[in-house]
DNA sequence: TCATTAATTAAGGAGTTGCTTACATGACGG
DNA sequence: CCGTCATGTAAGCAACTCCTTAATTAATGA
């Protein structure tokens, strides 16, 4: 494909990271300040904004301004898209289809 | 929490590429020499390599020798730990209870 | 007005990713 | 044995990631 901008890339990188999770887990109990996400984590403010402008752009949260405080609300449908794609390619059925393909094509032996 | 090679990160990480989808896409419909999966892409074969190798890294796929050909086996055992975690984040019951804390949230006003 | 609080932007550095070309390995078939 | 086919390893490069510190914006409240 192309350059890894698509939708369906930049969730997946966005949950490529441990502390972005976290951020996402926390957020799945109620919105909260950019304040309230960074106290567990040992890291700068800087950090904490980038992460969450990754989120942004993977439009897993929005940021809504109140006075001096960003809350940040969780928004799931491009884990919707995500969800679809991981269970499009787990299914035990074609699974054992393929598994029965391998057998009949190393019986046939020759070259694959 | 720590550095990103956690078993759940790389995975995340391997499907955050357009190429490695359509690479699992393609063994999803049965295992495939390295040759058959490069023939799609207009890129080199060490290019290939190292896609297969992080989606090795990662358990999502299995290679066997067999002569001088490697053969690429999907194993879907760690999109189910992934699935877990996407499904575990987009439950609509949690979301609404969720809206409704914040609708409260505002609703006293103050610092939230 | 001015210090404080909340958060972002700017700039930079160490390490990683995703590609390339050139070379190496290893099995097969004449 | 020797050329060829299938694949991997090495080295290098531009771009990106994830963090830092320093400076900036913007709202609050005495």
């Amino acid at each position: 494909m192309t350059d890894g901008t698509d939708e369906l890339s930049l969730v997946f990188r966005a949950l490529a990271d441990p502390t972005r999770r976290a951020m996402l887990s926390r957020l799945h109990r109620g919105s909260a300040t950019v304040g309230e996400l960074a106290e567990p984590f040992a890291m700068s403010r800087p950090a904490i904004s980038q992460h969450l402008a990754v989120l942004e752009r993977a439009g897993l949260i929005e940021r809504t301004v109140t006075a001096q405080w960003r809350t940040c609300t969780l928004r799931t449908e491009p884990l919707d898209e995500a969800s679809d794609w991981v269970e499009r390619h787990r299914g035990e059925w074609n699974e054992r289809f393929d598994l029965l393909d391998e057998q009949l094509r190393r019986m046939r032996g020759g070259t694959p």
